[in-house]
DNA sequence: AGCGGCTGGCTAACGCTGTTAGCCACGAAA
DNA sequence: TTTCGTGGCTAACAGCGTTAGCCAGCCGCT
């Protein structure tokens, strides 16, 4: 299920607009008002394509999924069997779309608003390399998620060597 | 440096009040008015005590932090060296008052307006029982932050087993 | 005793937010 | 040709953080 299936013509470009405006100044900065200014129209417009504020968010929120699972899907097919790999594809494809990556990720899922499967398919690449065990998956899930967040925030002294960090989690978790 | 040195009695009261808040309700739910409604007052008030709401944002963050601090440290005390005493003792904190932990966590740190010394004496426990290692302290911290920010959104799937994905992190950061 | 000034309240207001109600112009279809 | 859905619009509301300006009470000083 790609957008085209759930989403008409114009609101594919409200929310290609929303994405800009999140990634270039934070989901803080995406409001109704300043959405609609960047497409020409007013801000109560907006509601004739979307039912409220938070349905642009979760288009968003999907689109990141979807590409986060298809950089971890390249990864694998890359790489076969390899943890590095695989948390290299989590940690760029994040850092890429840092404040895009802060949207789909600090608040509960929306999980009944987003394409079914797409939860799952985000996971799948990790599962299998850790062999199917859920428990191992949670816990490299977790460290990724913890490395990718607190980069993101600035939590780490600044200028640190993360990728020291990085290499030292998978190293780890590889067995 | 208690709050006793950085605040007035009547700015602690508010304080409180703000914590009570946020901790009943999420951090969305701290506003002025809110804020001042609470305290029998009108949110005006309120900046005769506070230069604005970061202000009061970042004493309940210091507050967060101080606490979690004093935990790892008892168990650092109780269990000299074990990791997973220490990741239990972060976890119990973190999830004994979610809200205030997305508070203190969420957003970039405010580093010049908190106690100094704070950030470091939070960090110290988890660096001792690593053998100073810090790269490999990062990796854990991101672990376990992982793990509860993941489980306080509701990410993991309902009702899973979240302590054998603690003990699988714990036991893979352990060498 | 009287007075000055600080402390901590107050109201009114501004510009921002999401959202709604209601109106209207246009284009396609019957 | 008429009807109706589509997608704009303005006006408005309640709630947000915040500022300006006012005033009552109290503390300490002369």
């Amino acid at each position: 299920m790609t957008d085209q299936d759930r989403l008409t013509p114009r609101a594919r470009e409200i929310a290609a607009a929303a994405r800009t405006l999140v990634e270039e100044a934070g989901p803080e900065a995406l409001t109704m008002r300043s959405l609609a200014d960047r497409l020409g129209i007013k801000a109560p417009s907006l509601y004739k394509h979307f039912p409220d504020k938070s349905a642009v968010e979760t288009e968003l929120i999907a689109q990141q999924l979807a590409e986060s699972a298809e950089a971890m899907e390249a990864a694998a097919a890359r790489a076969p069997g390899a943890l590095a790999a695989l948390a290299d594809a989590y940690r760029a494809q994040a850092l890429a779309h840092p404040h895009l990556y802060r949207l789909a990720t600090e608040r509960p899922l929306p999980r009944h608003a987003l394409p079914p499967g797409l939860e799952a398919r985000a996971a799948t690449p990790l599962l299998r390399v850790c062999g199917d065990d859920v428990e191992l998956a949670r816990a490299v899930w977790a460290f990724a998620h913890g490395m990718v967040i607190l980069e993101i925030h600035g939590r780490f002294p600044e200028g640190v060597d993360l990728a020291t960090a990085w290499k030292t989690g998978v190293e780890a978790f590889k067995r």
